[in-house]
This record gives C-alpha cells, structure tokens and sequence, in this order.
RNA sequence: GCGGUAGUGGUGUAAUGGUUAGCACGGAGGCCUGUGGAGCCUCAGAAGCGGGUUCGAUUCCCGCCUACCGCC
C-alpha cells in the first residue's frame, strides 16, 4: 500500500501516515519548507539537514524559466541538482497568477506569463507543466490549477473550478502516459471559499483517483472563519484514506487546527517570511521580535527548550545585536530556527496523535494566538 | 578676551511671521500564509533661557547660556 494510516486520534481527525515516495517514506504530518527556486532564502541544502527538515516544495514554473527544466534533468534532476536527498513536491505554477510580476492572462488553454529573465511570453499548459514537473524529477508533482485572487467574484470562481477540473483531467491523462519515474500526482481543489464550489470541485477530483489531493486557494486574505469553513466542506468531499495537503498554511496554530481536522501535509513561507523581519516561535515563550531594545543583554537562548542549531550556540542579546547592525546572516539564523520550530511542533503532533492526546496539543496551541 | 556661525523630538536634519512644525534613524505596538526583498502599517516624542517688536514669534531684534571655527 502507497499510503498506510498508522494512528488515528480518536478525539479528532488527526492521523498518521506511513507516506512512500520514490526518494524515501515521511511520517505525515509534516511541514516543507518553501524552497520555490531550488534553495531556501538564506539557507541551503546542508542547513535543511542540521534543522531536520525531511520534505520541501520547489516550484517547477520558476525552475522551467531559470535554470529550465532541461539543465536540472542534465545535471540528474532536482535531488541531485541542489544536494537535498529527502521528499522534494514540485508546485505547479498556478499560484503565480497572484504575481503580478510574472502573470499575464489565463484560457482554457492554461496560463501566460512573462519569463522575466528574457521579457519573452509563455504559455503554461497542462501538459507543459507535468512534463516540466517529470523533467525535474520531483516525488510529487502538482497539477496546475486556476486559483482566484480573493475576494473573486462568483463567477469568477465557477471558471476557476471549471479549469481547474478540465485541467486535472488534462494533467493526470498526461501524467498517466508518460510517468516512467515513479512520481506522484495531486489534484488540487479550488472554489474559494464557496461551499457548494468547494464541494462540487472536491468530487469531481475525487472520482479522478489522484494518490493525494490539496487544497488550494486558502489563506489568501480571507477571514478564518471562512478559510476553515472552506477546508471542512472540501475535506468532506474528498476520500477521507488519502493524504491531505493544506497548501500554504501557515502560523503554528493553524497547522494544529488543520490536522485536527485531517490535514497530513502542509507548506507556507510563514516561517521564513517571518523569521526575516526578525519574529520568532517558541514553546517556552510565545512569539519574540528580537528587534526589540528588551533583547540587549538577554543572555538566554531564543528558546531555552530548543536543540536548533541557533539556540545552542547563540543568545538572544547576541541576535539582537546582529539585527541593529543589519547584518545579513541574522536572516538565515532565524530562519533556522522557525523552520526547526516547525519541525518540531509536527514531531509534537505525531507524537501526541499516537498517544492520543492530540486534542491537548490543540489546546495548549490556543495560547500561541 | 574679541569676531563669526549655529542652537528644532533620544540622534541627525527640513521648512515656516498665521490651523495638527516635515523627514530619516532610534523607541513602542501591529502585519506577513502553494517566497520579487533587506518589506508594510500605526503610535509616542521637539523650538536652550530671558526679554523685545507684532493681532500673532520656532521664524525678526537684543541679552545670557552652550557648542564649533578663527584671531589675540
């Protein structure tokens, strides 16, 4: 079996998979980190080893513009071409209609952007992209979607579910025929934040049989009431024994509440984003700005129940000043803690999923808000 | 001692005889969700002291104080 459920809390819908990809098996749920253009910003490779991160999303829209899909095949695909021997998931490219930078329109056909390294204008088809996404060699690919910017009007999401399903249709023939590596392919479910949309997009995908399915077009700007509203009624209409992915998502609480509610995988520039403009998470004592002038001659760590590589080695005074000073490093040091902060909290959810205390972990989660 | 120049938030500065004296850094608070950033938003905080001219002075004038420069 691809995908095994080994514990199923039984409070909530929180649950462990045994999850197999061609590049070696995760316990769900996990957390990758964003590493859109074959590298972490700040970090590479060798850091994802130190902060124990087993999984990352690459985006095969950008590394089909630079380096091209063609060089990281050449060089063995993407594994070897950036070192990073754990699950790599290639996104689509449908999540850069909300570039304003790259997008140009959107047809039946697929998507134009503009490539900005060389001005020229490309169209991004279905099947263009699966055969980009085998190209690079990912363990799980992405079928391109047509995601709303929020607030869309209703008609707009009705085109957009519309594409949405004749493209997985047109990705998952595509991907069928000429997968010889292995890959995985997950649908993707839109619908905004649209019940019956969501609903009626989710079976349609399902009866499509995809080995995973996410949910796109979330956290986007919406209120969270609606954004959970949106994930339990998507979730609903999609077979409940495959894994889920929660694509984007997000703070430390809200990965808790999507497992509760049968999320198994998650990605989100959050941490880094975050950790960039100097926030950090911990266990111990909620969320620190280390800007500020309270962290000068803070002799403790960030957080003093940490292993990270930056709480063993560094202060908070010592983070603080590499912040007044500007220095550029400070970004990767607090991105590796963020990142290994993820880490852990899905350790803390597949642990307390198996010994059935999920449920605390979800209330204890409440007082991070 | 004489002459010159300048005194504006914590710091560096701008404009101005007439409502809330602008900006940057620093400070406080908030934001960031399938990565265009080292970003964005909000708030607090200032006219050296004394006198004069004027309806009204941070602005013009005088004295004092302080700082810097030059000269004896």
């Amino acid at each position: 079996m691809q995908f095994e459920i080994i514990a199923q809390d039984k409070k909530t819908k929180a649950r462990i998979f045994k999850f197999k990809t061609k590049s070696g098996t995760i316990k769900t749920p996990f957390f990758m980190p964003v590493a859109t253009k074959a590298t972490g910003k700040f970090y590479d490779s060798n850091d994802m080893k130190k902060i124990k991160v087993k999984a990352i999303i690459a985006n095969a829209l950008l590394l089909s513009l630079e380096p091209s899909a063609a060089v990281i095949k050449s060089l063995g695909g993407i594994h070897r071409f950036m070192n990073f021997k754990g699950i790599i998931f290639t996104d689509s490219g449908g999540f850069q209609m909300y570039s304003e930078h790259l997008f140009l329109g959107v047809n039946e056909n697929g998507i134009r952007f503009r490539n900005p390294f060389t001005g020229q204008r490309i169209l991004c088809t279905p099947e263009k992209d699966m055969q980009i996404q085998l190209d690079i060699g990912s363990d799980v690919a992405m079928c391109l979607d047509d995601m709303p910017l929020y607030p869309a009007k209703k008609e707009r999401l009705i085109q957009s579910v519309k594409r949405t399903i004749a493209w997985a249709i047109r990705c998952k023939r595509y991907h069928d025929k000429h997968n010889n590596i292995n890959q995985l392919l997950f649908g993707i479910v839109q619908g905004g934040t649209d019940n019956s949309l969501r609903k009626i997009c989710a079976k349609k995908l399902s009866t499509l049989k995809f080995p995973g399915y996410a949910i796109g077009g979330l956290a986007i700007g919406e209120p969270e009431n609606l954004m959970w509203q949106a994930t339990k009624v998507t979730l609903k209409h999609i077979p409940e024994k495959t894994p889920k992915y929660l694509m984007g998502l997000g703070k430390p609480y809200q990965l808790l509440k999507a497992i509760s509610l049968g999320i198994d995988i998650f990605d989100s520039r959050y941490p880094t984003k975050t950790a960039r403009h100097n926030q950090v998470f911990t266990f111990s004592d909620s969320t620190l700005k280390l800007q500020r002038k309270i962290y000068k001659d803070d002799k403790n760590p960030i957080d003093k129940t940490c292993n990270c590589p930056v709480c063993q080695n560094y202060s908070r005074a010592y983070l603080h000043h590499l912040i007044k000073i500007k220095e550029p490093n400070v970004k990767r040091l607090l991105s590796l803690h963020n990142l290994y902060f993820y880490q852990c909290l899905m350790e803390k959810a597949q642990e307390s999923i198996e010994e059935n205390k999920f449920h605390k972990l979800l209330e204890e989660s409440k007082q991070w808000n």
